[in-house]
DNA sequence: GTCTATAGAATGATAGAC
DNA sequence: GTCTATCATTCTATAGAC
């Protein structure tokens, strides 16, 4: 390995763990209730190298809600618009549940984020997340117009779908506590997914 | 008014303004990002005030969730043990849904407690929620076997009770956004209010 | 009860040696 | 790329005049 791919392995390395820490500190915390040091301490780093790869404290921010991003984007695209209701929905969920599972702090950054009022990503939310959420009510309003599914609010759905896959992130505290303190195993996870899933498609008629 | 009435009126009144902006506050920043100058600023009073009332931020904090806890317990007890499947949740859904609208804040405050893995209520976690929780499970299972509703998972039907509600107060911002920029009006808080029942209480056969 | 002023610790960020 | 040392600022909390 010649000395350039050593320095970008190196860098590479660094940025991963400073960022996977990162995630779990501004999850706990929040932008503001976090500190450099602590992700500092975390990453087993000097503050000082932080600043290295990340020149503020904010841009660290939004690099974390980027990759969160990414992941969340992914499980959008399992709402296949193709599909029939009950594939379409039962993917999504098991996707979403799945994230929940695999990936709890980005899903508490991002609930951190939308709980103080989105300072960083509304523009996002405005653009984005507008433009999926209305492309998704047309597929439910055809469903609806189809009689594929009850007359329900394709809006209020999905605030339904998007509040019961996140519960078991962002409230896995809770979750956790109320299972007798042990995590959720994979049984359990399977349970909790088909019970989303068999509630929600048998109450909008799918 | 006598001296010590006045003195204790203007102490409820300032006790009062500020547990109102701290409960701002801390449901924006969560504990660690909540400053008590930004407290203070907010209540139109200087810093050293609110540690005339509250020896420590921590004592303060203590006290809004408090406060939060009272008003979670009444909709509790809307989940009245003696009514069928259809009043007793149609009843718990609509009060949640009320407390969403009238105290996001508080919900808020709950919320990022949990994410942050909960250090100040874990003790109430363990001990008021649990006991709840196992009671309302009884009922439901009660429920099942008397074949009002379908053998869903009790405990996650509450998950899916507590996330789809509280949905509308810790992402109130997200909702928003996604409603134009308004906030629902009457009769939008109605229709969620609906949709949530309707698709809940179908779901599960009550 | 209210406020100004400030102590003492922690924070984001940087300089500069290695 | 890494780390120690440090600056300027902000934080919690308190002292003491009014």
């Amino acid at each position: 390995m010649n000395t350039a791919r050593k320095r970008n392995s190196a860098r590479q390395e660094s940025l991963g763990v400073i960022l996977h820490h990162a995630e779990q500190i501004f999850a706990e915390s929040g932008f503001r209730g976090a500190t450099m040091q602590a992700i500092a301490d975390a990453s087993s780093l000097p503050k000082a190298n932080l600043h290295y790869y990340f020149p503020t404290k904010l841009a660290l921010y939004r690099e974390v809600i980027q990759r969160i991003f990414t992941i969340w984007l992914e499980a959008a695209d399992s709402f296949d618009t193709s599909a029939s209701p009950r594939e379409a929905l039962s993917s999504y969920i098991r996707k979403k549940m799945e994230i929940s599972r695999t990936h709890p702090c980005g899903s508490k950054v991002w609930a951190n984020e939308v709980i103080q009022g989105a300072p960083i990503i509304q523009d996002y939310l405005q653009t984005t997340l507008r433009a999926w959420t209305d492309s998704r009510i047309e597929v439910i309003n055809r469903w609806i117009s189809d009689g594929k599914i009850d007359p329900v609010d394709p809006r209020h759905l999905l605030y339904m779908l998007w509040a019961t896959t996140q519960h078991y992130a962002d409230f896995q505290h809770q979750v956790v506590t109320l299972n007798g303190g042990k995590r959720l195993d994979d049984t359990q996870w399977e349970v909790a997914t088909m019970n989303v899933t068999n509630i929600i498609l048998k109450g909008i008629g799918a």
